[in-house]
RNA sequence: GCUCCGGUAGUAUAGACCGGUCAAGUAUACCGGCCUUUCGAGCCGGUGACCCGGGUUCAAAUCCCGGCCGGAGCACCA
C-alpha cells in the first residue's frame, strides 16, 4: 500500500545497509585474504577489526581466507597465544578456509635462499649491527656484497651447520643501498637464532624475517589482497621486489592507520607493563581492549563487527576512535535481549505505613517477552539515596511497578513514608526498589586507563556495592542485563554476585 | 634528522582518483519535543566541519605550490 502510494517514502526509512567500499581489482570468487598474526601475545581489538576486515571482504567477493600464524621469531613466540588468536578470531565469528603456520615452511624458504645465492641476489654478510646499520644510512655497500656467489654458498652452509653463531653472520638481499626507502637498502632475509620453537623444536636455527617469510607465503598461499595498517606500507616495494626475483604473483595492498581507542593501550609491552606493575590485573582486564578483556566487559562481537563496516574507514588518517561509539552500537543490540532487574546503589531504608502486603509479578522487559519474575513486598523496602535527596515531606513516590509513597520524612538513614495509592500517576517520579530480601551485590566499573593528558586515570575501575533484588542470583555468569536506572552490566563470576558495568 | 603518508562538525566517517548536482551526506555526542511505569530503547526536529595562505579555472573540500599540525618507517620484530 504505502509501496504503491510513496515508494521514496518507504526507501527514505528503510534502515541502510551497511556496506564496506569496494576492494580494489576484485573478482567474485576469486578473492583470497589472510590473517597474519604473530602469536606473540594476546589477541586484542586491533587484531580483531583487522580480521573482521579481511574476513568481511573474503565473503563479500565469495573468496577464501587464511589464518597464516607468522611465527618465524622463535624467540617471541609462545604456544599459547597460538590458541588465543584461534578462539579469539572464531569469537567474532571469523572463519577461515585454511590454516598454516609459517615456521611450517622453512624448508621452502630455504630452497628460495638458495636459488638467490646462486643466482648472486643474496650474500652473507659478518657486519655487526653497528655497522649494518650505519652502511644503511650511509648508503654504502660492505665488502661482502662483493663476495663472491661460492662464498655464499659455503657461508650459508655454514650458517645452517652452526658453524657460524647467532648474531654473527646474516643472509642478506641485493637491494638498492641508494633506495630511499630505507627497507631497500639490502636488508636481512635471515638470521640465526638459537632457540627452540614452540612448534618445530631445535630443528631449525636459521630463521627467516618477516619481509622474505611474508613475501613467499602471500604468494603461495595465492593470496590477492593485502589489508593491513600502514606501518607495513613500506615493505610493499621490499616484498614485490622478493617476489618478482623469485617469479611470484604480487597482492593488491590496501592499507589503513591503526585502530586506536581513546586512553586505551594495545602495545603489548605496554600493557604488560601494566600488568607487572599492578595497575590493571590480568591480560583480561576489563579496562584492556585485548579480546580476553572486551569479552568480560561485555561487548558484543557483532557490535564491534557493526562498528569496525560502518564507523571505520580504509584511511590513512591517524584517528582515535572514542568508545562511546563503540558502545551505542552495543547499547542498541543488548537493548531488546537483556533482561531487566532491580539493583539499588547507595541503598536507603524506607519503612511505608500502611503497605499492602502483595504479591507481584514484574516483567523482565518492557516490551519484549523476555520472561517474569515474581517478588512478595512487606512495608520495609530499599531505594537510592539520591532518590530521596532533597524530597519534602509530601513529596510523592512511585516504586516501578508497584504503588505510589509519600514522603513523610527522611533521615540519614531511613525514609518514613506513606502509602497512597496503586494506579500510575502522572509526573511522578519512579524509582526501582528492594524488599528485605535483598541480595548484596558487586559492580566493577571500568574507564580509560589513561586520562586525556596522557597520565593514568586514578578512576579507571571504581566498585560499587549495591543491593540486588533477589532474582539477580539467577543471573548467569557471562549473562548481560540491564539494571534499570543504573546501566548494562555482566556478571563476572559464577559464584558471587560480582558484575561488571558495561555501559549506561 | 631523513623518507613516505595524511589533515572534512566534539568524535568517527562519506565525498577527493574523474573540479560544478556539496549553500557538504551519515553515525555518535549535544540541545529541544514525542513516546515510555528506566535517567534504556525508539520516533521527530535542531546546533555543528572542508587546517592556513597563495595559484590554476567561468567554477576547488576536490587539482598545483608553500606553510602549519599530525602519523608511519628508518631492526638480525612482525
Amino acid at each position: 500500500m504505502l509501496e504503491e502510494i510513496a515508494p521514496t517514502l518507504l526507501e527514505k526509512h528503510k534502515p541502510k545497509e551497511k556496506r564496506l567500499p569496494p576492494l580494489p581489482y576484485a573478482e567474485p570468487g576469486k578473492v583470497v585474504t589472510r590473517l597474519p598474526p604473530e602469536p606473540s601475545g594476546y589477541m586484542h581489538i586491533g587484531h580483531a577489526m583487522s580480521g573482521i576486515l579481511n574476513y568481511m571482504y573474503a565473503k563479500m567477493y565469495d573468496g577464501k581466507l587464511w589464518l597464516r600464524f607468522e611465527d618465524t621469531n622463535p624467540r617471541k613466540v609462545k604456544l599459547e597465544y597460538y590458541e588465543n588468536f584461534r578462539k579469539g578470531y572464531k569469537w567474532f565469528g571469523i572463519e577461515w578456509d585454511y590454516e598454516k603456520c609459517n615456521s611450517e615452511d622453512l624448508d621452502l624458504y630455504y630452497e628460495y635462499a638458495n636459488e638467490l645465492i646462486r643466482r648472486g641476489l643474496a650474500y652473507v654478510c659478518s657486519c655487526s649491527r653497528e655497522e649494518m646499520s650505519r652502511g644503511r644510512f650511509m648508503m654504502t655497500e660492505c665488502a661482502h656484497r662483493q663476495q663472491p656467489v661460492e662464498v655464499n654458498v659455503s657461508l650459508w652452509k655454514d650458517m645452517l651447520s652452526g658453524a657460524l653463531k647467532e648474531g654473527t653472520a646474516v643472509l642478506r638481499l641485493k637491494g638498492d643501498m641508494t633506495s630511499k626507502n630505507t627497507v631497500m637498502r639490502d636488508p636481512a632475509l635471515f638470521r640465526i637464532i638459537e632457540h627452540p620453537h614452540p612448534i618445530v623444536g631445535d630443528k631449525y636455527r636459521v630463521w627467516p624475517t618477516y619481509d622474505i617469510a611474508a613475501a613467499i607465503e602471500d604468494a603461495i598461499c595465492g593470496v590477492t589482497h593485502v589489508l593491513r595498517s600502514s606501518e607495513f606500507a613500506l615493505r610493499d616495494e621490499l616484498q614485490n621486489y622478493i617476489r618478482s626475483l623469485l617469479g611470484l604473483q604480487n597482492p593488491v595492498f590496501v592499507e589503513y592507520s591503526r585502530f586506536e581507542f581513546k586512553g586505551t593501550p594495545l602495545a603489548k609491552r605496554e600493557i604488560r607493563r601494566l600488568i607487572e606493575q599492578g595497575i590493571v590485573s590480568r591480560w583480561d582486564d576489563p579496562r584492556l581492549a585485548t579480546v580476553d578483556g572486551i569479552k568480560r566487559r561485555g561487548l558484543l562481537p557483532e557490535a564491534i563487527k557493526e562498528f569496525t563496516i560502518s564507523q571505520t574507514g580504509l584511511t590513512y588518517t591517524k584517528r582515535v576512535y572514542a568508545w562511546e561509539l563503540l558502545y551505542a552500537i552495543n547499547r542498541r543490540m543488548l537493548d531488546p535481549i537483556t533482561k531487566r532487574y532491580f539493583l539499588v546503589p547507595d541503598p536507603i531504608l524506607v519503612e511505608v505505613e500502611g503497605a499492602p502486603e502483595l504479591h507481584v509479578e514484574l516483567p523482565y522487559h518492557p516490551s519484549e517477552p523476555l520472561g517474569k519474575r515474581s517478588v512478595h513486598t512487606g512495608n520495609k523496602f530499599y531505594i537510592p539515596r539520591k532518590d530521596v535527596q532533597g524530597l519534602k515531606e509530601g513529596d510523592v513516590l512511585r516504586l516501578k511497578h508497584l504503588y505510589n509513597i509519600s514522603i513523610r520524612e527522611v533521615t540519614k538513614d531511613s525514609v518514613k513514608a506513606t502509602f497512597v495509592s496503586r494506579d500510575v500517576l502522572e509526573g511522578v517520579p519512579i524509582v526501582q526498589w528492594v524488599t528485605e530480601d535483598y541480595v548484596k551485590v558487586k559492580v566493577l566499573v571500568p574507564d580509560v586507563l589513561y586520562q586525556e593528558n596522557g597520565q593514568l586515570n586514578p578512576d579507571s575501575l571504581k566498585t560499587i556495592h549495591a543491593f540486588g533484588e533477589k532474582a539477580c542470583t539467577e543471573i548467569k555468569c557471562g549473562e548481560r542485563v540491564q539494571f534499570e536506572r543504573f546501566g548494562f552490566c555482566i556478571r563476572d563470576d559464577a559464584n558471587v554476585l560480582d558484575f561488571i558495568f558495561i555501559h549506561a
